[in-house]
DNA sequence: ACTGCATATTCGGATAAGCATATATATTGG
DNA sequence: CCAATATATATGCTTATCCGAATATGCAGT
């Protein structure tokens, strides 16, 4: 449908532009990267929600996926320009608040799928 | 109506996920400040499309305006926070190509109106 | 068959463009 | 100075398109 995915600032900053879909993307940079079941904790939302949400940021070339075994992993995608991961540096920076809420409900999650080892 | 006017990150970056917002905000920065009537030569655009548009960057508190004479002046809101200040440097130096066009436009902009009040 | 995830559908609300009009300021003629 | 007009910008209205939420369903891996 959509399938051009061209890496124009203004539709990345559109990708950007939603609380969720930014929270996301910052937490999935500072934790490395994280599954869709994570995600819906640390945001405490449904299911399908979370998913349409990544859905629009892997189309913006922002997140990439990879399954392993029953889960999928979202993480940053490696061709991100320098310049946008600066700049999620920076949001994430000034605005800590901004992860406190997620960061806890996901550090507070019981049944965390296996990628945290030790 | 919609009357908040927080700064939000994810809203800031909500109203630069458009290529006229984006750039006409690029270009205001890099020139200090511009009137409307700039804005429309610059992007070969309709006025009431350009006014609208930055009606909403105003909305979204990244610019402000000052009306001197006839013309109204935008120019980067000054309480704008610094990382968003660096986040449109590096999207402009990154992305030079983005004013390329209207900035040949603006310059060869015949009858300019004269920034000087007095 | 069960779990984890994606997606189709439906629908209501937001957003955008275009056109016409309203408002504010400047200018010109009487 | 006042009226008429022109210029610069904003905004109401209509229509079209997009977007988000919710629910339900499909599908891959175990």
């Amino acid at each position: 449908m959509k399938g051009q995915g061209f890496y124009s600032p203004a539709s990345l900053f559109k990708a950007l532009g939603d609380e969720l879909r930014l929270c996301a993307t910052l937490l999935i940079h500072q934790q490395g990267e994280l599954c869709v079941c994570e995600l819906m904790e640390a945001f405490a939302a449904p299911q399908s929600k979370v998913s349409r949400h990544l859905a629009a940021l892997r189309e913006a070339r922002v997140l990439s996926t990879e399954r392993r075994g029953q889960w999928v992993y979202y993480y940053l995608d490696p061709e991100l320009p320098e310049w946008v991961i600066q700049t999620l540096e920076q949001t994430r920076g000034n605005n800590p608040d901004l992860l406190t809420g997620p960061l806890a409900r996901l550090q507070a999650m019981a049944d965390r799928p296996v990628a945290s080892c030790s």
